[in-house]
DNA sequence: TAAAAATACTCCATAGGTATTTTAT
DNA sequence: ATAAAATACCTATGGAGTATTTTTA
């Protein structure tokens, strides 16, 4: 059985006349009876009565044909479905991201993404970048977003996001009230930090910034959780230097302040201006396999990268 | 597009593999890819990934995939249903009555029917015999049970049932407490009958019973409804002659007692035996359209007709 | 007698086969 | 070197066309 036979056959059942509905069917009457006769033959059962003069359904023809028509619409429905998916108009996508993200650019992606794409299922993952690039191997997630660098020649990055670090202070420390932080103020303070193997592209940076305060940070405390480390703050327990965008995550009992650019390194030109800025900045990379050629993947990318 | 497109892509997709897909599909593998190509530029959208090494599908052709299984299950409940209703295992039938056949016969088809075949929805309506003649003709049934005789080409009926004629007598009566009735005792009683044109077959025989006794019945009143005739043969409006079955109808202050065969017709050999017993019954027939080749009424029809 | 489906046949488009090439591992 | 898909080309099945017959209203 082909779908022709079951054009045919649903052409004959509308007409409820060869000639016209060969007409329709853009074929001749004889060979329109022969296929209808075939089907007949195949499926075991008769679809029309016909008497020479008239053509009708049979009760077994009337129920097939309310199933032909359903066949159809499902053939349709297959079709759309698929151009749909090919476009990246439908579908899914899975998107890890670290915490810090979540108060700049992933709520942008998110928005932008689903006002285009209203149809695509989106999954959402907090990781940190560590497994995020193994989730991203393993095909658990599509898209990461993640502290760079990385290296790993099956993946391909690009930073989509970057910001400068501010310090974070208890509300009563005595530096609370300045404008800015000459980090050289803070050698001795107790320092709250991640541990760098969560994300060394914005650890390192960090540390660095402060040899070149000419110091090295006496971090007393390490903390998975950003949230954590502010909340530790507050607490008195130490300082710590973060992403700006963390103030997003309005907080009691904590003051972030701008890293006061050290003009002497400037001066000097033992760190250039352009190097001195990128040290002060925390970057967020967007994450994909190399080979992925989902659609909706590929979609995402091109909102995110457009700009 | 034809179902061997959708046949093809549905074995690729489950090998993954375009030569074992070949093999289990009886044909050589350069047509298989030729066929999945054709398919691709017709739905214009990939539905594999090839590397000369591995197939694999697209999200497109995955969505695509979960479709087309649907159509063949669709393809196959709409065989099965169109052999089934061909078979008469599944549709429906309308079925006409006259209210006395809920007493003995209408019971045991239905079961009988049912039990054969409970997939048939079985559409029932009490109808006078001469409405059911009517809306046999109009296809509103297609089954009559009715008193007969019928008289209409287009119509066929067999009997399949017939009972004797009981006097029905209120409890008071003086002929009450009597084993039988002769009907010349009543000769002179108030006869509650049905109207002649509901059902000319049976009010003929009983007047021409009543003439055979020497007298014609006086009658005093019409009901559509037998029930409403044993209900005034209760409440001592008069006495009637009705099929033995309405016995069933379990109805306080009435008795039905057997019509006394007039020995003396038999002997004067006026009347025939055979003639007088036929005369003593009420049948029921079934009746069906002539040109009816409904699968479920001819069921229907085996069942009854086949005992 | 006319209208409509079925039959008989003819033809060619294309599904499918065979041989070979290409390419990635 | 090998496995597997694609390409090239050939074959033949069967879908569709034309002419005709059959049937019944």
């Amino acid at each position: 059985m082909e779908l022709r036979h079951l054009r045919y056959f649903s052409a004959v059942a509308t007409e409820l006349h060869f000639g016209r509905a060969a007409e329709k069917l853009h074929i001749a009457q004889p060979p329109l009876s022969k296929q209808i006769q075939d089907l007949e033959v195949e499926l075991g059962f008769e679809l029309f009565t016909r008497t020479k003069r008239s053509v009708s359904l049979t009760p077994a023809g009337q129920s097939f044909l309310i199933e032909v028509t359903q066949i159809f619409q499902q053939l349709n429905k297959a079709i759309d479905i698929g151009r749909k998916t090919s476009r990246g108009e439908l579908g899914q996508i899975s998107i890890g991201f670290v915490s810090s993200a979540t108060y700049n650019i992933l709520p942008v992606i998110l928005q932008q993404f689903r006002d285009r794409y209203p149809n695509v299922q989106i999954e959402l993952h907090e990781l940190t970048t560590d497994r995020q690039l193994i989730w991203l191997r393993e095909g658990r997630i599509d898209i990461g977003l993640i502290r760079p660098p990385i290296i790993d020649g099956d993946l391909r990055s690009e930073i989509i996001f970057q910001e400068s670090l501010v310090v974070a202070l208890p509300t009563n420390h005595h530096l609370a009230s300045s404008d800015s932080i000459c980090l050289t103020a803070l050698a001795t303070e107790p320092f709250i930090l991640f541990p760098r193997q969560l994300a060394p592209g914005l650890y390192d940076p960090i540390i660095a910034i402060c040899q070149s305060a000419g110091f090295s940070p006496n971090v007393v405390q390490e903390c998975i959780q950003m949230q954590t480390i502010v909340s530790l703050v507050s607490a008195n327990m130490g300082v710590s230097i973060l992403p700006k965008s963390i103030q997003e995550a309005q907080r009691q009992g904590v003051v972030y302040k701008p890293i006061q650019t050290s003009t002497q390194s400037v001066s000097t030109g033992m760190v250039s201006s352009v190097d001195n800025l990128t040290h002060h900045l925390a970057k967020i990379a967007i994450v994909w396999r190399l080979n992925d050629d989902s659609p909706t993947m590929n979609k995402l990318l091109e909102i995110v990268l457009e700009k």
